[in-house]
DNA sequence: GGATAAACGGAACGTTGCTCCGTTTAAATA
DNA sequence: TATTTAAACGGAGCAACGTTCCGTTTATCC
């Protein structure tokens, strides 16, 4: 049971008193819960209530929107960061990368507002697209350039551009149904294999 | 001077009130003028102060948010359109529908949140999808079965999910600037040609 | 068992989309 | 032109939201 704070300095460990760790717990519990049933919009009372927690205490600990719905996610960004450096050894390289997306695109399907969110611009979800970027931008450039060694796509895609047109993709799931952002994302992916000799 | 009511119906044609006209004409402009600005997240209370007109005349002529974007746009839109039939008639079937979809994504990057908003599924936005899809959608049928035809493209894309995809990707336009999305949608066109003789 | 700072909760503020209704006024009628 | 009437007006008001603020409670340390 480490400190485990908030931010992701792992630096000066700030002990954490046990009703706010317990707030804390309860809070991203009680966020990912809402979050699956109405998406990332809800409301922070509606949050709070669930947690049993006062408003006050939600923003002492996430200070804005984003940190929260960036707590919630950690995780599973993270979960899936690895399951993409593991696709990264695999020696079918496009199809590595096309299986990863489809990974992508269900993951962001299934979390009601996020792919709009992430790349939305709006200041109140700005901490998203950082800790996104940071743990997913690697994987697709793993994933990108053993593709492209392996001759199977071109080499002049840039991984965070591809990492967001994917996700811009996902955020019509939502209202179209995953099958369509999958063969849209299927066709951006089959761009990146045409004219693979000139690439 | 026609009546030219709000609706599309161009039917039993009511005749507004001369106020009525003089309102709409007015709020029509200042939206335009505060969406060029402040995006279509503006306020409506900006663009009824703008407009020299109370709130509630706003929500009479446009019962719903985005009864005024479409007003607003509805216009643009249709000058889109109009240039998508005349690339369709092209003897390069695919540069056309390449030079459309630049069009379309640079339409988009000047309208801040339109993209956005298009295909958030927000029941704010309800109006706006019918409007485009029924506008666009012929126009993309018609370049993508053109070039179809001439062999350049496979033909197992839907018209209204390719344009769905590429305003997708126009809206990351708005904070990673438009050639990033300009790449993407060229990226995206690109899988249309990839592997066509099995299309 | 104090002392103290950390954490708490929710009232309150400002902003938003939208409704409601008493007031004004364009325009048809006499 | 005077009267009538329904269309159009404007903005107060409502509910919901994100966020701030601060008096109260409580975990932790000595």
């Amino acid at each position: 049971m480490k400190p485990e704070d908030t931010g992701e300095d792992g630096g000066k460990a700030r002990v954490l008193r046990a009703d706010a760790q317990r707030s804390t717990d309860a809070l991203l519990q009680a966020a990912k819960e809402v979050f699956a049933e109405s998406g990332v919009d809800a409301p922070v009372r509606e949050i709070a209530k669930r947690a049993g927690v006062g408003i006050g205490t939600v923003y002492r600990n996430f200070p804005k929107r984003s940190d929260l719905i960036a707590g919630v996610f950690r995780r599973e960004v993270d979960v899936f960061a690895e399951a993409g450096q593991a696709l990264a050894g695999s020696d079918a390289p496009f199809e590595a990368l096309a299986r990863w997306s489809g990974l992508y695109v269900d993951f962001l399907a299934t979390k009601r507002g996020l792919g709009a969110a992430l790349y939305s611009g709006d200041p109140a979800y700005e901490a998203l697209p950082g800790y996104f970027r940071a743990r997913l931008e690697p994987v697709v450039r793993d994933l990108l350039e053993n593709a492209a060694a392996a001759g199977e796509v071109r080499k002049d895609v840039d991984p965070y551009e591809l990492l967001r047109a994917i996700g811009s993709l996902s955020a019509t799931a939502e209202t179209g149904g995953a099958e369509t952002a999958r063969r849209m994302v299927g066709l951006l992916l089959d761009g990146l294999r045409y004219g693979v000799e000139r690439g």
